[in-house]
DNA sequence: TGGTTCACG
DNA sequence: ACGTACGTGAACCAT
């Protein structure tokens, strides 16, 4: 079956220069709309196979347009020189990858795909018309479907005639006579003063056309009368800005549109000429990416010289001799979970000179020299992911020491956001060799395998040789962005010390749990039978999609929200359910219990340690762009507390040492002191120094009342405000939140950033600080960067804005519970205490004291996490300890 | 593999 | 008019 799609060239590429962030290539040229347009074009290609595919441009300037009326689109901004260069670069590797393109002069690309969807249509064939403007739906026909792109280029939504009539109750011929009525300010196109969507749609749904409407006037009355008289020539002239021009003439376009699929042989050195690594590797071409242009030609050759031994038994001697100039390592681990990973090798590097040892060698007792020297803190060593490495070697008995350069942390340290700095990343960063990507050596998934000592050796001994490489550089930037004091004082310290948490883990009482799970599974298996009783079947509780069915369809609820793919069933969406159906509020009940099985229950158990009868949490420090830790395998930051039934939960963790107990203190309020501090607002800095309960205090100044008068609702929304300037407040996240209407939210931010005007300062500030600089920083100087703070498009812009509000904020609490983590480690240490440090759960700290030490720790631990780090208000912990985790509040 | 839901701060 | 609160990870379903 033949299929044609039709790409709007211009409108997809503007898109995607405003959708994607500011990618460029080492040689500094800016190529994100190229990337953008390409991963849309492969996918449409993937998903759509089609056997006719063209890209439509606009050509020269003056279009036939401009003899009519010469503001054709001129509203429109100059487009951007960082967009233009990316024209040609386009259209190169269109060329390249295969993909037909057609551009007219004196046509734009709209009038060329107008055209050719005329003739489609007229022999009957499959037509898909992607763009994202919303005139090109008047093209919709039976065979044609617009693809209208939304999000940037990441989602389409198809429409056809029968999606229009849904969405507008409008024909696709109707569409013109809508822009005709409401106009177009990006084309310049005037339609109707005063008349929006809204209206326009009502007068067509009556009259049918513009010029309907027009022959109508007589029927309607009032502002909208004289309006439409008044306006008249430009209804009608703006009908016809509207209209495709579907005339072109095209000769031979059916056969010059064949294609035949992507030309791999001229697409994989033009992508890899735009650095476009993840699409080489999409289309399986990743062989393209070493050999691009020159420069990577010189440096694959420089990579072949490497001089690597791959140590046998008999080479150990040399390779001891050799270790005081070695400051680089790699540990090669097999798995995601380093503390059930079995370590495969050691490449180790010196300038000159690179080694891999086998793991086996490792054991071998001749090599006691090495394993001394990995476990020598004197000694000082770079590596990629130094933490995991020493969790996996931990587990096989080999001690680890001497973390001095983790390139992994300094890169999430320059760019936080980065998701997956990879080494072979880091490779193209720094302009050092390429690695093989670990996938073609080892494998994926079932394929994994280790490959023959010569190939495994020579991959991880350039590993190891790629972090010296790219050491000194990032030292440099680290300077440069004066952030040096954050990596050696902080993350690296920290880095060992989450180490030391992991290792020494949590105990768990497998019993209790068990007993917990027992108890869970009956009340699931009592509300699964009520439920199934009342819906009067049997249906799979956990798929929302069935779910939905039952309650919309079959039980006829009314449909408060939708998803993508369908109904919404959320807890929020049951909530409003629940007063018109009994059942609603057990399959709140059932998600509830099923969440606390399957998640803590089952999850938990699977992962206690046979070895230890713990769990170790693996934190992961290169996660968060705020600068927060994450916790995985399993993950402790989310164990429930808020409900009385799955805090339960909680009695399970216990300490590992008879008549030992779990200590626990959080901070109080820290991000809203922090607020307090770098805005420098009066108000809210008083309420700390007096230690006032800060929501009370926020709803006594906003609602202007004195502490008694603040009643529950009262501090409930100052609370909801508080969070929602945290978050970077918006009017409509705070409706949501309070379920009050928009302006009411919005009049209470008002109310408050006229109280706490230092609050708005920082706010409108921080936002301005974020369009010059392009990031913002902690007070430690960690920093996020926020290409989307200056986007065209609302969304993007508005999510950027957000974050610039709250990431100084949450990133400086992070700044600080780091701190007092470092400090706490050392005040052990120094003291010579046994208590140790065994979980961080962003603003609290948990450790397990034996009872010699409960006074002291009491004292202790919130002294040091209050003096983490001086600030201009004061910081606070309380402190609480118990027998177990759930005691310890 | 992506979408939905829900646990935490 | 646009359509969201900030930051995570895990389980489960459907494809």
């Amino acid at each position: 079956m033949d299929k044609l799609i039709l790409i709007d060239g211009n409108n997809i590429i503007y898109r995607a220069f405003f959708a994607m962030p500011p990618l460029t290539n080492t040689a500094g040229q800016q190529t994100n709309a190229v990337y953008g347009f390409t991963t849309m074009l492969l996918r449409l290609i993937e998903e759509h196979k089609p056997s006719h595919l063209i890209v439509a441009f606009d050509a020269g300037k003056i279009t036939f347009r401009h003899e009519g009326y010469e503001d054709y689109k001129g509203g429109r901004q100059k487009t951007p020189p960082e967009l233009s260069e990316q024209f040609p670069l386009l259209k190169d590797l269109l060329r390249d990858l295969g993909v037909p393109q057609f551009e007219i002069s004196g046509y734009e690309a709209d009038d060329i795909i107008g055209s050719i969807s005329r003739e489609a249509d007229a022999a009957g064939r499959e037509v898909m018309i992607v763009s994202g403007d919303k005139d090109m739906l008047q093209l919709a026909s039976e065979h044609t479907t617009i693809a209208l792109v939304r999000k940037g280029v990441t989602e389409v939504e198809l429409y056809g005639p029968q999606q229009i009539r849904e969405k507008y109750d409008l024909t696709p011929e109707q569409i013109i006579d809508l822009k005709g009525l409401m106009g177009d300010a990006s084309d310049n196109i005037p339609g109707v003063p005063g008349v929006g969507e809204k209206t326009a749609l009502k007068l067509l749904h009556q009259f049918g056309s513009v010029e309907g409407v027009l022959a109508g006037t007589g029927e309607l009355k009032g502002k909208m009368k004289e309006k439409l008289e008044e306006h008249a020539d430009s209804a009608v002239m703006s009908k016809k800005l509207a209209t495709i021009y579907r005339e072109v003439p095209l000769e031979h376009a059916w056969e010059d549109m064949s294609f035949a699929g992507i030309n791999r042989d001229t697409a994989g050195p033009a992508l890899a000429k735009l650095e476009f690594k993840s699409l080489l590797e999409r289309l399986s071409l990743s062989a393209y990416s070493g050999a691009a242009g020159e420069d990577t030609a010189v440096e694959a050759a420089e990579a072949a010289e490497l001089d690597i031994t791959i140590v046998g038994e008999d080479g150990l001697e040399a390779l001891i001799a050799a270790l005081p100039g070695i400051s680089a390592l790699h540990v090669e681990t097999n798995g995601e979970n380093p503390h059930r990973s079995e370590v495969i090798g050691i490449g180790l590097s010196s300038p000159e000179q690179h080694y891999y040892v086998p793991f086996a060698l490792l054991q071998n007792p001749a090599a006691s020299p090495l394993r001394d020297w990995l476990g020598d803190s004197n000694a000082p060593k770079s590596g990629y992911d130094l933490h995991r490495a020493d969790l996996a070697l931990h587990w096989q008995g080999i001690a680890f020491a001497g973390a001095a350069n983790d390139v992994q942390l300094a890169a999430y340290l320059l760019d936080p956001t980065e998701a997956n700095q990879n080494l072979n990343d880091l490779t193209s960063k720094y302009g050092l060799p390429r690695l093989s990507p670990d996938e073609d050596v080892f494998g994926k998934g079932a394929k994994y395998k280790i490959p023959e000592l010569e190939i495994l050796g020579n991959h991880v001994a350039r590993k190891s040789a790629t972090v010296l490489g790219i050491v000194e550089k990032q030292q440099q930037e680290l300077q440069e962005t004066a952030m040096t004091g954050l990596f050696v004082d902080l993350e690296m310290p920290l880095s060992r010390i989450l180490a030391d948490m992991e290792k020494q883990g949590i105990a768990v009482n497998k019993e209790e749990l068990k007993e917990l799970g027992k108890e869970f599974e009956a009340q699931i298996a009592s509300l699964v039978s009520e439920i199934y009783e009342i819906c009067g079947t049997e249906f799979n509780l956990n798929s929302p999609k069935q779910l939905g069915e039952i309650l919309f369809v079959k039980l006829g609820l009314p449909v408060v929200k939708k998803t993508k793919t369908g109904y919404s069933t959320d807890a929020e969406v049951l909530e409003k359910l629940a007063p018109y159906h009994d059942v609603v509020r057990l399959i709140l009940q059932y998600r509830t219990i099923a969440k606390l099985r399957s998640t803590y229950v089952e999850g938990l158990l699977k992962e206690i340690s046979e070895q230890t009868g713990k769990v170790h949490t693996f934190y992961r420090q290169t996660i968060a762009a705020t600068g927060r830790l994450s916790s995985q395998f399993p993950n402790l930051q989310n164990i429930p507390i808020r409900l009385e039934e799955g805090r339960k939960l909680r009695k399970i963790f216990v300490p590992s040492e008879p008549g030992w107990s779990i200590l626990a203190a959080d901070y109080s309020q820290i991000e809203l002191r922090v607020l307090a501090h770098i805005s420098g607002d009066e108000r809210m800095k008083e309420a700390f120094l007096e230690d006032m309960d800060i929501h009370t205090k926020t709803a006594m100044d906003v609602f202007g009342v004195t502490a008694g008068q603040v009643d529950s609702n009262m501090r409930r929304s100052a609370k909801a405000v508080n969070f929602g300037i945290v978050y970077g407040i918006s009017d409509y996240g705070l409706s949501q939140n309070l379920n009050i209407p928009r302006k009411e939210a919005a009049q209470f931010i008002e109310q408050y950033f006229e109280v706490f005007q230092g609050v708005r300062k920082y706010m409108d500030d921080i936002v301005q600080d974020a369009r010059k600089q392009g990031y913002v920083t902690t007070l430690l100087e960690r920093r996020r960067y926020l290409p989307e703070i200056n986007a065209k498009n609302f969304n993007l812009r508005s999510f950027a804005e957000r974050t610039a509000m709250n990431t100084p904020i949450q990133g400086t609490a992070a700044d600080i519970i780091k701190l007092a983590m470092v400090h706490m480690d050392k005040a052990l240490f120094e003291r010579g205490l046994k208590s140790r440090m065994l979980l961080q759960v962003h603003d609290e700290l948990v450790f397990e004291v034996p009872e010699d030490e409960l006074e002291l720790m009491k004292q202790l631990v919130p002294e040091v996490m209050a003096g983490a780090l001086k600030l201009s208000v004061p910081l606070k912990a309380e402190v609480s300890y118990g027998s177990n985790w759930y005691e310890a509040k």
